[in-house]
DNA sequence: TGCCCCAATGTGAGCGCCCACATGGGATCA
DNA sequence: TGATCCCATGTGGGCGCTCACATTGGGGCA
């Protein structure tokens, strides 16, 4: 029962000022939550309003006004399209969707996705496309693109707000992450805290700012409770199943093999997980695992893989509430940092001997 | 190098026209691919866009025409959100954005998800906002919208193309799925050609069309082969992993008990391993499993889980490219049905005895 | 009482585009 | 050669909303 006049034509603001015998302009006023309504007038032209059951139109609001009540989160196309036609799992895209859609619909905006290339000239005439075409009120960039100066310059000669998701500290402007390099030393701090000292990190690749920021938590963490690294133990899996099993086969075949092995991602954990049992080890007994992802799958393998929860749904959340009161012409700059969680299940125990 | 302009403010048809020594109208027309403009001109025109990295605004778009270049995509909201909250794994969503969003962007258009609760009221009022606040080209309905003939008859009423994903054939309009009562008859004979004669169905609940067409699909291939089927060796799961494992000790603890399971969705067909392991019993020696959704992660199970591949994210292409048709005069209704994959993995082999 | 100020409302214009229609010139036909 | 057609282009108007500004009225202060 939306109104009465479900069935005809669009309900316009006009039909609300007549109804409720104002001018558009009160209505209006009513819609933007503006100041300087009569109580009594503001009630009455929200009884026409629900009574007609309008709903202003977003693309005239755009028109109109400075707002679009849109805003749009870029991934890298490559990322997103390939490495999912390939087969590899990745719970990014549900979690931003979740996030970002559920803090947009509180404030009346919507959020959508646009894919971008990486390639730095190819990503800043693509963003600027998309500019120009939705004018955003907000555009919230992920990794790789939150580390690309030339976006992030493109967006402020533009006047959109922009927030960049996981790029460390010392990057400006609005951001929103998680403390990857504390994760790191937590985990990494738990396993000394088991027993281990010979610790292994299956690394996701040098070029991703998040990966190095977990690196050094873990050499942090190694370094701080005095426990020898051997530079062998970190090796790199592109975040894959086969290149992460074929490091785990080398790391297992060390002479100080590690008794632990941190992964960047849940698919490099399983791959692990597999290595370690065709060399007719136990997990946790003989090595034991920990993720950097958990997807909801992670609780499902045997035994059920202990995970660092990265928060990209809160990460996501908070950034389109910035976005929207930046939008809204509160501009606090500044870094955001989320908790995460350790998630502790069925992969990790004190080493053996 | 997005143009000349870049830096300045928006750059209008306005702009174009003058640059080309023409009206907007024409500018308009090559925009539009409308017939009837000289080639020589049209070039001409192209260049000036080129030129100027003219992008057309999609708000003022809608605003004077009749498109509005979007596409919104209907989920249920509880579906979506809660059991993600609750830690339950989808592959649904990701498929749906990557789909849905390649095939809205080849058209120029854009793709977004809105979220509507199921109870029927609510669902009509919510759906009647999304219109009239969006005014989307056309709307994709996922299940249990698309089971809804109220939202449907909304949608006509608003004249608002609709396209409907995975309900079964009677439903008339513009459908788009996979055959999923063939699909489970296709795992049944692989099951009963490789050997099986007692066969388990763990379904995912009653009240899911998709659910009971694959039932059916199952019991007609057992019945075309003479196989005998006790009742009992059909259960309900709910999607959900704990009922799944009880489901499946129960199922273990038959004296006929079966020599082969398929589950609805991966998250059961898991809980089934499980089972299975904890029962004392091998995977697929003693008993082989089948899924019914094959999100990424199947892969790394022990054994690799053997499934039924849905094709969402060509479903929701489809149905993007249908609508987009729709909203440019091909009004061509009728069900478009997609083809799926079994994957054979490692969970299904020969019964023992 | 008169003045000012500000809260509460209304007015005109325009955002950028596409629609309907109007207009002009060439080819086609008798 | 003139009438007819249709292709190629231009013009005016308006979509639904918000902006900047104008206007009204009532309360506080001297």
């Amino acid at each position: 029962m939306t109104g009465a006049m479900t069935g005809s034509g669009s309900v316009t603001i006009e039909h609300v000022a007549e109804m409720a015998g104002v001018s558009r302009q009160t209505v209006s006023r009513v819609i933007n939550n503006s100041p300087n309504v009569k109580p009594a007038v503001k009630e009455r032209i929200q009884q026409a309003i629900d009574h007609l059951g309008y709903v202003p139109n977003i693309a005239a609001r755009r028109m109109g006004g400075a707002k679009s009540f849109l805003i749009v989160a870029i991934n890298d196309r490559h990322r997103t399209l390939e490495n999912w036609r390939a087969g590899h799992g990745n719970d990014w895209v549900d979690q931003m969707l979740y996030g970002g859609m559920t803090a947009a619909e509180a404030h009346g905006y919507h959020m959508l996705f646009e894919l971008v290339d990486a390639d730095p000239e190819m990503a800043s005439a693509q963003l600027d496309r998309i500019i120009a075409s939705l004018r955003p009120d907000g555009i919230i960039l992920t990794p790789p693109h939150s580390q690309n100066e030339a976006l992030v310059a493109l967006l402020a000669a533009r006047k959109i707000g922009c927030a960049r998701i996981n790029v460390p500290d010392e990057f400006a402007g609005v951001t929103v992450r998680m403390d990857d390099r504390a994760a790191a030393r937590e985990v990494t701090d738990y396993l000394i805290g088991l027993g281990h000292r010979r610790i292994g990190y299956l690394s996701g690749g040098r070029d991703y700012a998040v990966c190095l920021d977990r690196l050094s938590g873990y050499k942090d963490a190694m370094a701080a409770a005095d426990v020898p690294l051997n530079p062998d133990w970190v090796r790199e899996g592109g975040f894959l199943f086969d290149p992460a099993s074929r490091e785990t086969d080398a790391l297992l075949a060390m002479p100080d093999r590690p008794t632990a092995i941190i992964a960047d991602n849940d698919e490099m954990a399983f791959a692990t997980l597999h290595a370690i049992d065709r060399a007719g080890l136990q997990v946790p007994g003989d090595v034991s695992i920990v993720s950097f992802e958990d997807t909801p799958g992670v609780r499902f393998s045997v035994p059920p893989l202990t995970a660092v929860r990265q928060p990209i749904s809160d990460i996501i959340g908070a950034a389109v509430e910035r976005l929207i009161a930046r939008a809204n012409g509160d501009d606090t700059d500044g870094v955001l940092t989320l908790p995460h969680t350790l998630r502790i299940r069925g992969t990790t125990c004190a080493p053996k001997a």
